[in-house]
This record gives structure tokens, sequence and C-alpha cells, in this order.
DNA sequence: GAATTCCAAACTGCATACAATTCTGACAAG
DNA sequence: CTTGTCAGAATTGTATGCAGTTTGGAATTC
């Protein structure tokens, strides 16, 4: 009987996606009327909904112009991966001291759990679901939710870049497994032998890894994006 | 001729500051009708502008029963600092690699220039406003705005309790500064010595500091929060 | 041909109206 | 005294309409 999710939940959720995988392309500005027949719902819902994805930085606005998709640039994505830096070797610090042996014990045993799937898919959509949730879960042994909340922000933003960043890791090193999930095991570690700085480092070499690719993969993107074809 | 600010803009400012100064009790529910008569617009510009709140975590919503603002517990301020301990320890590092001579120097006079207006303020909300003006300036110089973005956002919701917190300070030491500037210095010298190690533990010890007070601050808080007069 | 002006069409900004849901408190039953 | 129920009041959810602004391109000028 009672409605569980509102029009606005639902638009949002449906835009927030769209956004993420760059189904607006960058600066490009959006029609609200189209975009509310597309979404089943009229312009006041639609609204709100844009309003939220403003604040997180999915879109931009400007007044009496409407709203536009975020810009796609090294630079900007440069920005998304230090942040992403800061935030996770603070998770992983915290959960040095913080994350009890079970939890930490969980993890690992999460990390061996889906090993056999991380070598043998080449799907990138799956490998970076796992990516994605190995370093969520490793964030919520931080007991910190504000960390947890600003990972999944900048993940939503970043997403489309680290899904081509896959793509090429697995393309380049066929028959290697993409996902090197040793770095992450190498996080764990640390973190089960209470070892700060030796976690936090680990993390930070294997995003910072990651983040010398975006330049490249920026172009990438574009030429995606822009290219009719596949 | 061209309206500079919307309507949804001058709301968003007005509610912005309101949920920081905790104009909304903890938990409180916001009224719609009655808010939009006191902001002078319609419900549709302030949803909207209450819809990027609620992202920016500032308020809550809860779907058919509206807005609510965002609560106040010693747990989720600790999240708070230990985030600004994420992100301002991370803007700290790339700043030791990052910034000019020159801008460092620029931070370093500014630090000058303010300290006898720091020594004799006694105003808290001066002493926050020259406090959040050299965290805010020193991000600048990682050259990072999604770090900037997030700091932002986080001064803004931890900004009454650090008010609470710098009052305490004055009132402690009576005769002595509140705001202990010697900390910033060794900051800013550590990055102008380009040695990350020490700028980064500087910034650690000073945000963490504050941390510890935290419970305290809350249980202030509420106090104020909750008592008619001063 | 390039730059400028101007107008109609398209679009955004916002108030309002009404439907849907939740809240309140009076009353009844246990 | 507590719990349950129910109708009316209050509040939220969303569609719609219109005013104001921007946009795109035809007409005009240099």
């Amino acid at each position: 009987m009672a409605k569980r999710e509102s029009n606005v939940d639902r638009v949002y959720e449906a835009l927030r996606r769209m956004a993420a995988d760059f189904a607006f392309k960058p600066d490009q500005r959006i029609n609200e009327s189209a975009l509310s027949e597309v979404l089943g719902a009229s312009r006041t819902p639609l609204r709100e909904a844009l309003n939220r994805l403003v604040a997180e930085g999915f879109l931009t606005f400007q007044n009496n112009r409407g709203f536009f998709c975020r810009p796609l640039t090294p630079s900007y994505i440069m920005d998304l991966y230090e942040a992403r830096v800061a935030v996770e070797c603070e998770a992983t610090r915290l959960a040095c001291t913080r994350a009890s042996d079970e939890d930490i014990a969980a993890l690992a045993d999460y990390l061996n759990r889906m090993e056999p799937e991380y070598q043998s898919a080449t799907d990138p959509e799956a490998l970076l679901a796992m990516d994605e949730s190995f370093h969520a879960r490793l964030a919520q042994l931080s007991g910190n939710s504000e960390l947890q909340r600003i990972l999944n922000n900048l993940n939503g933003r970043i997403r489309y870049i680290r899904l081509i960043d896959l793509k090429r890791l697995r393309d380049r090193a066929r028959g290697k497994a993409p996902g090197d999930i040793s770095a992450h095991r190498q996080i764990v570690e640390g973190i089960a032998a209470r070892n700060a700085e030796a976690a936090t480092a680990a993390m930070r070499s294997h995003i910072e890894k990651r983040r010398e690719e975006a330049t490249e993969a920026v172009r990438i993107a574009f030429s995606q994006l822009y290219v009719p074809d596949e």
C-alpha cells in the first residue's frame, strides 16, 4: 500500500546511473522536458533529483540555462583519484587500529572467495563491481560513515574511467589476470598486522598506479563517447 | 536586467547557513510551507534547495515525511573530524610537492599579517573565520579542487561544534591566545621545507587535538540548543 | 562573406492546485 | 491508564500553466 520509494528517488537513481555512465556527454546541456518524458515524471520531481546530483558533483548548473553534465578532463579525473587516496588511506589507517580481528579475517576471506572469479572474469563491469566492493568493505572497517559516503560519491564519478582502465589492463595483458588481487591482499595483510604504515603505503601505491593511467584513459573515454559504434 | 542569482540559489544559501548554525534543531522536521513563507519563495524552489542540502549531508529526507535536520551526535562529529584529517593531510602532502615557493610564502605571510588580530580577537565567529580561511588557503595549495570541495562541505557541517570549541578555549585560557597560531605556523614551515612527513604530522595532530574535545563540545551544543537564553 | 539585429520558438523559473499520505487528537474498548 | 480506531486537519508529492530568459536563425547591414 505505502509507496516505499518516491518518484524523486527513482528518478534520482536513474539519473545517477546515466550521469556515471556519461549517458550525458561531458558538458552537454540537459533538456528537462525531454528527459522528464523519458523518465516518466514531470519536471518538478526531475528537477529535485537533478539538484541532488549537482550537489554531488555529477552535474553542473547555470542560472537560466539549466543543467549540464560534468566536464571530463584529465585534471578532473586526477583530482578524483587523489581524493580517493586521501579517503582510502585514512580509512585504512583507521581500520588498522579499529577493526576487529574477525572483521579483518572476513575481508581476507572475501578476497580468497573472490579470487577464482577475479582471475577468470573478463567482463570489465563484473571486475569493477568486485573491485569497488572490496574497497567499500575496507572503508567499512574504518567505522567512519563519512569516509564511506565520500568514497561512494567519488567512485560514482570516476567509474566510467576505471571501467576503461580495466578494459585496457585486460587487453594489454592477455592471459594474465587483469585484477591485481595481490595488491588488495597486501593491503589486508598490513591491516591484519596492525601495521598502519605498511597498509596505507600499499593502498597509496595501489591507487596511484591507476591514477597514472588517467590521462590516457580520458583520451580513450572521449573517443568512445564521440564515436558512434562500440 | 539579467538576474544574477536565482531564487533557488538565494534560498539555498540561506538554508545552508541555517542548517550549519542548527537553526533547525537536530532531527527536527522541517515544515515546507512555513519555511517557504519565511524565505519568501514558493515550495518548488525551496524543495530544490532542500534536495541539494540533503545530497550534501546537511539534511536528511524521508519519503512522504519530508526533510529533517541532520542528527548531532559525538560519533557523527568524530567522523567529520576524521574525514577532515584525511582531506587536509593529503592536501598538505600535495602542497609539499606542488605549491610554488611564492604561494607558500604568501600563506606564511597571511599567517603573519593575521597574527595580531588572531591574538587579540575574542569573538569566536571572527576566530573561526580566520581559522577556516587558513585551512581553505592551504587546501588551495594542493591544487586539487575536489579536496577543496570536500573540505568546504565538512567545514559547513562541523562549524557549529568548532565554534563551541573555540569559545571553550577562550574561556579556559584567559589571557592566553585561544587560536594556537603556532600549530598553523608549524604546518606551513613543514610545507616550506618540502617535508611532507613533518607537515602532515603537524596537520594531523592539530586536527586530532580538536577532535578529542568533540564529545564534550556536542554535550555543550545540546545544552545551548535546548536552553532558551544565552 | 562576416557581423549585427531582431523575432519567434524553445526552454527554464516558479507559483499554484490538487491528489496522496501522514499526523493529531478525540473517543471507545479493554 | 493503556491501546486501538478513525475522521479531519495538516503536510508532502507531483502535474500543470505561465512569465521571463535564452537560443537559433532569418533578415539586414556593412
